[in-house]
DNA sequence: TAATCGGAGACTGGGCTAGTCTCCGATATC
DNA sequence: GATATCGGAGACTAGCCCAGTCTCCGATTA
């Protein structure tokens, strides 16, 4: 469950992997291919090439093309967060449906549904934590956050 | 993207209404009947059936046979945390693939995959907030759950 | 002008989700 | 003890979406 998408996996692997090779060692900075990237992690390259393409029309990637062509980060890594790279490659965050209805579709529940407003703080707080961590945070250090519990739940066995 | 299932949708909405029959009044207490919650959220009967089955069969809830048969909570509303709902109905939480791999299958991004261990504590953070957050917490109680900010990532636009 | 990049869209197979159908077992009531 | 009303359970189906493939195009550099 709340599984993020192989493509989505592929995305943050690229950019980790994009960054480390623009940022990491200075004197080797340069473009990334698709194919290298497919090579390297083991992933079908057409598939990540549409990936790649996708986050670049989102404007968290350069692309550049013919010989010698490649991808950039678009802005620094720490400027790049995970939520980001998820929205752009699975569309907006949303645990349940009835929070962006654009067509017509009415959730049939609506009239009797007490949980709406309690899970869209879970969603919102589901945000804020994949909205503080970037792709520098996926480099090597390791990611500081925590979760305040909610203190009336404090003891729920599992 | 992170979407819940409908089951767990129906699921945490039954518990909820459940909860509020069996604690909300304690004068008119009494066992809720799955064709009673259907009908009041437009839930299709037999498919909220399997739910709620599923739910009774995790001990969240007590089935009772026979007419005048119906559902219970297993135990109080506040020793039912989200997480373990969907725990029931969607299975094991897991942002990505590669952390139950029950059968052989092998990551095969795994030997240069980078964005394991972060993605991890990601994973860990989401799980502490559902379990921080009890069925009692969306019985017109507003949740109280608040994240702490990764500090080198704030200021991250959006 | 040719080779090497990315851009883009159509297409497909398979798995999962949502929902249906059917039959069974348990129990309360008369 | 017969019967009606519950839940228990599993097979089945339609449709959607994800993952991956194929093909052709345009841009750029040498």
């Amino acid at each position: 469950m709340l599984k993020f998408s192989k493509k989505a996996d592929y995305g943050l692997m690229s950019l980790q992997h994009i960054a480390s090779v623009q940022f990491g060692d200075v004197t080797r900075a340069r473009v990334v291919k698709t194919k290298e990237i497919a090579e390297e992690y083991n992933i079908p390259t057409e598939l990540l090439a549409k990936v790649l393409q996708t986050l670049a029309k989102h404007g968290i990637i350069e692309s550049h093309n013919g010989p010698k062509g490649g991808y950039l980060l678009a802005r620094s890594a720490d400027a790049i967060s995970i939520a980001q790279v998820l929205e752009a490659i699975e569309g907006p965050l949303g645990i349940t449906d009835c929070y962006h209805d654009k067509d017509g579709s009415v959730c049939l529940q609506q009239e009797h549904c007490m949980i709406r407003t309690p899970l869209l703080k879970v969603q919102d707080s589901i945000y804020q934590l994949l909205n503080s961590m970037t792709i520098e945070d996926m480099m090597g250090g390791t990611p500081l956050i925590t979760v305040q519990s909610h203190p009336a739940a404090e003891g729920v066995e599992r």
